[in-house]
DNA sequence: AGAATAACCTGCGTGC
DNA sequence: TGCACGCAGGTTATTC
């Protein structure tokens, strides 16, 4: 279930106990997610040190390089990179390398500093890959090279949006979840930066104005810088949290109230369903 | 190309 | 208590 900001404070709660640290032993117990995990996986992996995480949407990339004395054994090849997506019921939690494994834990991964990574994913809809180095040291593959821009980065700006809009009918809820688009906006903040930039969901994504645009943008970018300050803010010691609470308290504004007083103007939030998701609006804000 | 729909899963809450 | 049902914060694949 988690959006970006889940994402990034999963990211920023595995990096103190992983960065630096060789991989001593990977147990895959369930290949079954979004793809099978590759049969070569834990070979791929095991003997790396992970030199960095870093994200890109809901993607995390774990940058895994081989010792020097792999390399002179001709061990080059296995530079790479883990991608892991956390799907909808995804989660990645360090805990100490004895802890028993349980229902739905599909691949630890063991460090040499007696932690382990544990990837847990009742509804299997999360992914875990590897990614071969390329030349470049920039990793590609196809899952990635179709991603929109980064919600938090310089090259999300009004103008993006207003261009990739025109023309299409789709509406701007499905429009700003799609991450060819944008990456990283899911159901909740879909929601939540529509109210924000008081736009209609259902508004097609080819009529809205410029202007607008940057009312959107500013509160998307707004919207995700503010859950990942309070997800981080409730990060303390990353180990044993099981994810579950890790998953932060959202401070919703119309996401799952229907029927309550909008925030601001006391009229009954309302919901609606676009392609299969739920949406909720104020029907007096929004426009 | 873009839009709409199906598909992949388990778990949980609700109502009968 | 049990069971059917609907719904869940994601994304790709397929069809039209």
């Amino acid at each position: 279930m988690p959006e970006l900001p889940e994402v990034e404070t999963t990211r920023m709660g595995l990096l103190p106990h992983t960065q630096g640290q060789r991989i001593s032993r990977v147990i895959v117990r369930d290949t079954r997610l979004r793809w099978p995990i590759p049969a070569d996986f834990a070979r791929q992996l095991e003997g790396t040190t992970v030199k960095t995480i870093t994200r890109r949407g809901k993607y995390l990339l774990w940058e895994c390089a081989g010792t020097k004395a792999n390399r002179k054994s001709a061990q080059k090849q296995k530079n790479g990179f883990i991608l892991s997506h956390l799907g909808m019921s995804g989660t990645l939690c360090v805990l100490p390398d004895s802890t028993p494994a349980t229902k739905h834990d599909h691949v630890d991964i063991i460090f040499a500093n007696n932690l382990l990574v544990r990837f847990h994913d009742p509804r299997r809809f999360g992914a875990m890959l590897w990614i071969a180095a390329q030349e470049s040291g920039i990793p590609t593959h196809p899952l990635l090279d179709v991603l929109g821009p980064e919600p938090l980065s310089a090259a999300f700006t009004a103008e993006h949006l207003f261009n990739a809009s025109r023309g299409r009918t789709v509406s701007i809820k499905e429009f700003i979840m799609n991450s060819h688009v944008v990456v990283g906006v899911g159901n909740i903040y879909a929601s939540e930066s529509l109210f924000r930039a008081r736009i209609h969901p259902k508004r097609a994504a080819g009529k809205i104005s410029l202007v607008r645009y940057e009312k959107l943008a500013e509160a998307i970018r707004k919207t995700l810088a503010d859950a990942i300050r309070a997800g981080g803010t409730t990060l303390r010691d990353y180990v044993g949290t099981d994810g579950g609470q890790g998953y932060f308290q959202l401070d919703v504004t119309v996401y799952g109230r229907e029927a309550k007083p909008c925030k601001i103007c006391q009229t009954p939030i309302r919901s609606l369903v676009q392609g299969a998701r739920s949406s909720y609006f104020c029907p007096h804000c929004q426009h």
